[in-house]
DNA sequence: CACGTATATACCATTTAGAGTATATAAAAG
DNA sequence: CTTTTATATACTCTAAATGGTATATACGTG
Protein backbone atom coordinates (compact mmCIF):
# COMPACT_ATOMS: atom_id res chain seq x y z
CA UNK A 1 0.00 0.00 0.00
CA UNK A 2 1.93 2.49 -1.04
CA UNK A 3 -0.16 5.12 -2.63
CA UNK A 4 -2.00 7.88 -1.33
CA UNK A 5 -5.24 6.71 -3.21
CA UNK A 6 -5.15 3.40 -1.34
CA UNK A 7 -4.52 5.28 1.81
CA UNK A 8 -7.65 6.67 1.87
CA UNK A 9 -9.48 4.12 0.47
CA UNK A 10 -10.03 3.20 4.17
CA UNK A 11 -13.28 4.65 5.68
CA UNK A 12 -11.83 4.57 9.32
CA UNK A 13 -8.93 5.94 7.99
CA UNK A 14 -10.39 9.13 6.78
CA UNK A 15 -12.80 9.17 9.57
CA UNK A 16 -9.22 9.84 11.56
CA UNK A 17 -8.16 12.44 8.95
CA UNK A 18 -11.48 14.38 9.17
CA UNK A 19 -10.92 13.99 13.32
CA UNK A 20 -7.47 15.41 12.81
CA UNK A 21 -8.38 18.33 10.72
CA UNK A 22 -9.97 20.25 13.45
CA UNK A 23 -7.07 19.94 15.88
CA UNK A 24 -4.21 17.47 16.65
CA UNK A 25 -5.77 14.38 19.00
CA UNK A 26 -4.26 11.43 21.15
CA UNK A 27 -4.75 7.55 20.27
CA UNK A 28 -6.99 7.67 23.33
CA UNK A 29 -9.38 10.46 22.15
CA UNK A 30 -9.86 9.14 18.65
CA UNK A 31 -10.66 6.05 20.26
CA UNK A 32 -13.20 7.28 22.04
CA UNK A 33 -14.56 9.78 19.24
CA UNK A 34 -14.88 6.91 16.72
CA UNK A 35 -15.41 4.10 19.09
CA UNK A 36 -12.65 2.30 17.61
CA UNK A 37 -10.90 -0.38 19.56
CA UNK A 38 -7.35 1.06 20.00
CA UNK A 39 -5.54 -1.03 18.23
CA UNK A 40 -7.42 -0.68 15.52
CA UNK A 41 -6.48 3.34 15.88
CA UNK A 42 -2.97 2.77 16.30
CA UNK A 43 -2.62 0.67 13.46
CA UNK A 44 -4.03 2.97 10.67
CA UNK A 45 -2.68 5.73 12.49
CA UNK A 46 0.70 3.98 11.48
CA UNK A 47 -0.32 3.49 7.97
CA UNK A 48 -1.31 7.09 7.62
CA UNK A 49 2.35 7.83 9.37
CA UNK A 50 3.94 5.64 7.16
CA UNK A 51 1.95 7.73 4.30
CA UNK A 52 2.75 11.15 5.39
CA UNK A 53 -0.41 12.24 6.26
CA UNK A 54 0.29 12.67 9.73
CA UNK A 55 2.76 13.22 12.12
CA UNK A 56 2.81 12.20 15.79
CA UNK A 57 4.80 14.30 18.97
CA UNK A 58 5.72 12.68 22.54
CA UNK A 59 3.65 13.71 25.32
CA UNK A 60 4.12 11.75 28.24
CA UNK A 61 2.79 8.44 27.43
CA UNK A 62 0.79 9.92 24.94
CA UNK A 63 1.10 9.91 21.42
CA UNK A 64 -0.15 13.59 19.69
CA UNK A 65 -1.10 13.20 16.01
CA UNK A 66 -1.85 16.11 13.67
CA UNK A 67 -2.17 16.04 10.01
CA UNK A 68 0.43 16.93 7.36
CA UNK A 69 -0.09 18.48 4.43
CA UNK A 70 1.71 16.75 1.50
CA UNK A 71 -0.51 13.88 0.40
CA UNK A 72 -3.11 15.98 0.59
CA UNK A 73 -1.09 18.38 -1.98
CA UNK A 74 -0.80 15.11 -3.53
CA UNK A 75 -4.57 14.06 -4.09
CA UNK A 76 -5.00 17.72 -5.23
CA UNK A 77 -2.48 17.52 -7.93
CA UNK A 78 -4.43 14.63 -9.22
CA UNK A 79 -7.63 15.75 -8.95
CA UNK A 80 -6.28 18.98 -10.87
CA UNK A 81 -6.50 17.13 -14.44
CA UNK A 82 -10.18 16.39 -14.25
CA UNK A 83 -11.18 19.74 -12.45
CA UNK A 84 -11.78 21.51 -15.26
CA UNK A 85 -13.33 18.65 -16.65
CA UNK A 86 -15.87 18.53 -13.83
CA UNK A 87 -16.28 22.35 -12.93
CA UNK A 88 -17.18 23.44 -16.44
CA UNK A 89 -20.44 20.86 -15.49
CA UNK A 90 -20.48 21.59 -12.37
CA UNK A 91 -23.68 24.20 -13.25
CA UNK A 92 -25.59 20.98 -14.93
CA UNK A 93 -24.18 18.75 -11.72
CA UNK A 94 -26.03 20.48 -9.45
CA UNK A 95 -28.99 20.87 -10.90
CA UNK A 96 -28.92 17.35 -11.28
CA UNK A 97 -28.76 16.90 -8.14
CA UNK A 98 -31.35 19.03 -6.83
CA UNK A 99 -33.84 16.62 -9.49
CA UNK A 100 -32.60 13.58 -7.65
CA UNK A 101 -32.82 14.92 -4.20
CA UNK A 102 -36.58 15.14 -5.20
CA UNK A 103 -36.74 12.16 -7.60
CA UNK A 104 -34.13 9.91 -4.52
CA UNK A 105 -35.48 7.15 -3.55
CA UNK A 106 -37.16 4.99 -6.59
CA UNK A 107 -34.78 3.97 -8.99
CA UNK A 108 -36.62 1.15 -10.58
CA UNK A 109 -34.30 -2.07 -10.84
CA UNK A 110 -35.84 -2.13 -14.43
CA UNK A 111 -33.58 0.17 -15.87
CA UNK A 112 -29.91 -0.06 -15.18
CA UNK A 113 -28.31 2.97 -15.69
CA UNK A 114 -25.45 4.60 -14.37
CA UNK A 115 -26.23 4.84 -10.58
CA UNK A 116 -25.26 8.04 -8.97
CA UNK A 117 -23.80 8.33 -5.42
CA UNK A 118 -27.14 10.38 -3.90
CA UNK A 119 -24.49 12.18 -1.12
CA UNK A 120 -24.09 15.47 -1.65
CA UNK A 121 -21.29 16.85 -3.08
CA UNK A 122 -22.03 20.90 -2.23
CA UNK A 123 -20.53 21.91 1.70
CA UNK B 1 -16.46 -1.41 -3.26
CA UNK B 2 -18.89 1.49 -3.14
CA UNK B 3 -17.12 4.69 -2.22
CA UNK B 4 -15.18 7.01 -4.67
CA UNK B 5 -11.88 6.47 -2.87
CA UNK B 6 -12.00 2.69 -3.07
CA UNK B 7 -12.53 3.23 -6.88
CA UNK B 8 -9.18 5.40 -7.85
CA UNK B 9 -7.12 3.53 -5.39
CA UNK B 10 -6.85 0.94 -8.44
CA UNK B 11 -4.03 2.16 -10.69
CA UNK B 12 -5.53 0.80 -13.75
CA UNK B 13 -8.41 2.39 -13.07
CA UNK B 14 -6.45 5.98 -12.35
CA UNK B 15 -4.61 4.99 -15.86
CA UNK B 16 -8.10 5.14 -17.65
CA UNK B 17 -9.82 8.03 -16.16
CA UNK B 18 -6.39 9.97 -17.49
CA UNK B 19 -6.83 8.78 -20.51
CA UNK B 20 -10.15 9.84 -20.52
CA UNK B 21 -9.94 13.60 -19.66
CA UNK B 22 -8.44 13.97 -23.56
CA UNK B 23 -11.38 12.80 -25.10
CA UNK B 24 -13.76 9.85 -24.96
CA UNK B 25 -12.15 6.25 -25.95
CA UNK B 26 -13.35 2.87 -26.79
CA UNK B 27 -12.64 -0.49 -25.20
CA UNK B 28 -10.04 -1.26 -27.56
CA UNK B 29 -8.42 1.94 -27.80
CA UNK B 30 -7.90 2.35 -24.21
CA UNK B 31 -6.79 -1.53 -24.47
CA UNK B 32 -3.90 -0.56 -26.64
CA UNK B 33 -2.86 2.76 -25.25
CA UNK B 34 -2.41 1.01 -21.62
CA UNK B 35 -1.72 -2.07 -23.02
CA UNK B 36 -3.94 -4.02 -20.55
CA UNK B 37 -5.78 -7.18 -21.55
CA UNK B 38 -8.91 -6.64 -22.89
CA UNK B 39 -11.28 -8.35 -20.30
CA UNK B 40 -9.24 -6.15 -17.68
CA UNK B 41 -10.04 -2.96 -19.39
CA UNK B 42 -13.61 -4.25 -19.46
CA UNK B 43 -14.29 -5.02 -15.63
CA UNK B 44 -12.59 -1.56 -14.68
CA UNK B 45 -14.75 0.42 -16.97
CA UNK B 46 -17.94 -1.37 -15.23
CA UNK B 47 -16.59 -0.80 -11.92
CA UNK B 48 -16.03 2.79 -13.02
CA UNK B 49 -19.55 3.11 -14.71
CA UNK B 50 -21.57 1.82 -11.78
CA UNK B 51 -19.43 4.43 -9.54
CA UNK B 52 -20.71 6.96 -12.00
CA UNK B 53 -16.92 7.94 -13.44
CA UNK B 54 -17.60 7.31 -16.85
CA UNK B 55 -20.68 6.88 -19.03
CA UNK B 56 -20.69 4.78 -22.64
CA UNK B 57 -22.40 5.40 -25.51
CA UNK B 58 -22.67 2.92 -28.25
CA UNK B 59 -20.87 2.85 -31.70
CA UNK B 60 -21.90 -0.66 -33.68
CA UNK B 61 -20.10 -2.98 -31.57
CA UNK B 62 -18.09 -0.63 -30.43
CA UNK B 63 -18.83 1.70 -26.77
CA UNK B 64 -17.43 4.51 -26.60
CA UNK B 65 -16.55 5.76 -22.68
CA UNK B 66 -16.33 9.51 -21.67
CA UNK B 67 -15.82 10.82 -18.51
CA UNK B 68 -18.71 12.11 -15.58
CA UNK B 69 -18.38 14.68 -13.74
CA UNK B 70 -20.29 13.67 -10.32
CA UNK B 71 -17.36 11.45 -8.07
CA UNK B 72 -15.05 14.23 -8.95
CA UNK B 73 -16.95 16.74 -7.66
CA UNK B 74 -17.42 14.29 -4.76
CA UNK B 75 -13.82 14.02 -4.04
CA UNK B 76 -13.26 17.36 -4.30
CA UNK B 77 -15.98 18.06 -1.36
CA UNK B 78 -14.17 16.05 0.73
CA UNK B 79 -10.77 17.00 0.03
CA UNK B 80 -12.37 21.15 0.74
CA UNK B 81 -11.98 20.18 4.35
CA UNK B 82 -8.58 19.65 4.51
CA UNK B 83 -7.50 22.53 1.30
CA UNK B 84 -7.28 25.36 3.60
CA UNK B 85 -5.40 23.80 6.12
CA UNK B 86 -2.50 22.44 3.55
CA UNK B 87 -2.94 24.87 1.60
CA UNK B 88 -2.02 27.49 4.39
CA UNK B 89 0.65 24.78 5.46
CA UNK B 90 2.85 24.80 1.50
CA UNK B 91 2.14 28.23 0.98
CA UNK B 92 5.00 28.34 -0.70
CA UNK B 93 4.74 24.94 -2.65
CA UNK B 94 1.84 25.97 -3.67
CA UNK B 95 2.97 28.76 -4.95
CA UNK B 96 5.75 26.83 -7.25
CA UNK B 97 2.71 24.78 -8.12
CA UNK B 98 0.61 27.66 -9.30
CA UNK B 99 3.67 28.65 -11.36
CA UNK B 100 3.89 25.69 -12.99
CA UNK B 101 0.77 25.33 -14.11
CA UNK B 102 -0.32 29.04 -13.95
CA UNK B 103 -2.65 29.79 -17.02
CA UNK B 104 -3.92 33.03 -15.73
CA UNK B 105 -5.74 34.08 -11.91
CA UNK B 106 -3.57 35.14 -8.83
CA UNK B 107 -4.47 38.63 -8.65
CA UNK B 108 -3.15 40.24 -6.05
CA UNK B 109 -0.13 39.34 -3.32
CA UNK B 110 -2.28 40.07 -0.65
CA UNK B 111 -4.03 37.11 0.97
CA UNK B 112 -8.10 37.66 1.59
CA UNK B 113 -9.89 35.69 3.33
CA UNK B 114 -8.60 32.68 2.48
CA UNK B 115 -11.26 32.20 -0.56
CA UNK B 116 -11.66 29.20 -1.53
CA UNK B 117 -11.01 28.14 -5.01
CA UNK B 118 -12.78 25.14 -6.30
CA UNK B 119 -10.91 25.13 -9.92
CA UNK B 120 -6.93 25.60 -10.61
CA UNK B 121 -6.80 24.78 -14.19
CA UNK B 122 -3.48 22.70 -15.15
CA UNK B 123 -2.58 21.12 -17.65
C1' DC C 1 9.52 -1.62 42.82
C1' DA C 2 4.85 -2.83 41.53
C1' DC C 3 0.95 -1.17 39.25
C1' DG C 4 -2.03 1.36 36.10
C1' DT C 5 -2.29 3.88 31.92
C1' DA C 6 -1.24 4.73 26.99
C1' DT C 7 0.20 3.02 22.80
C1' DA C 8 2.38 -0.24 19.59
C1' DT C 9 2.86 -4.61 17.53
C1' DA C 10 2.68 -9.68 16.56
C1' DC C 11 -0.22 -13.30 15.23
C1' DC C 12 -4.19 -15.42 13.21
C1' DA C 13 -8.37 -15.70 10.50
C1' DT C 14 -11.53 -13.77 7.22
C1' DT C 15 -12.67 -11.34 3.30
C1' DT C 16 -12.24 -9.36 -1.03
C1' DA C 17 -10.14 -7.27 -5.02
C1' DG C 18 -7.63 -8.21 -9.03
C1' DA C 19 -5.38 -11.13 -12.63
C1' DG C 20 -5.80 -14.71 -15.94
C1' DT C 21 -8.35 -17.67 -18.82
C1' DA C 22 -12.15 -19.09 -21.25
C1' DT C 23 -16.44 -18.17 -23.05
C1' DA C 24 -20.75 -15.55 -24.16
C1' DT C 25 -23.05 -11.88 -26.71
C1' DA C 26 -23.57 -8.81 -30.47
C1' DA C 27 -22.81 -6.54 -34.57
C1' DA C 28 -20.62 -6.31 -39.14
C1' DA C 29 -18.60 -8.34 -43.16
C1' DG C 30 -18.17 -11.69 -46.59
C1' DC D 1 -25.15 -18.33 -42.66
C1' DT D 2 -20.37 -18.26 -41.21
C1' DT D 3 -16.73 -15.69 -39.74
C1' DT D 4 -14.48 -11.86 -37.74
C1' DT D 5 -14.34 -7.98 -34.71
C1' DA D 6 -15.54 -5.73 -30.30
C1' DT D 7 -16.87 -6.07 -25.76
C1' DA D 8 -18.79 -8.24 -21.59
C1' DT D 9 -18.89 -11.72 -18.17
C1' DA D 10 -18.24 -16.16 -15.55
C1' DC D 11 -14.94 -18.77 -13.05
C1' DT D 12 -10.90 -19.82 -10.42
C1' DC D 13 -6.84 -18.58 -7.88
C1' DT D 14 -3.86 -15.78 -5.24
C1' DA D 15 -2.40 -11.93 -2.62
C1' DA D 16 -3.22 -8.53 0.56
C1' DA D 17 -5.76 -5.67 3.75
C1' DT D 18 -8.47 -5.58 7.86
C1' DG D 19 -10.30 -6.94 12.32
C1' DG D 20 -9.73 -9.37 16.64
C1' DT D 21 -7.03 -10.95 20.34
C1' DA D 22 -3.19 -11.11 23.01
C1' DT D 23 0.98 -9.23 24.32
C1' DA D 24 4.94 -6.04 24.43
C1' DT D 25 6.83 -1.52 25.49
C1' DA D 26 7.10 2.76 27.84
C1' DC D 27 5.97 6.18 30.96
C1' DG D 28 4.01 7.86 35.39
C1' DT D 29 2.63 7.30 40.12
C1' DG D 30 2.19 5.56 44.71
Amino acid sequence: MESVFEIIAEPNRRAILSLLVSSHQSVGEIERQLRMPQPTVSKHLRVLRDAGFVESTVDAQRRLYRLKPGPFAELDSWLAQFRRFWSAHVDALERHLDRMDRLEKDQSPTKKKTKQKTSRPKQ
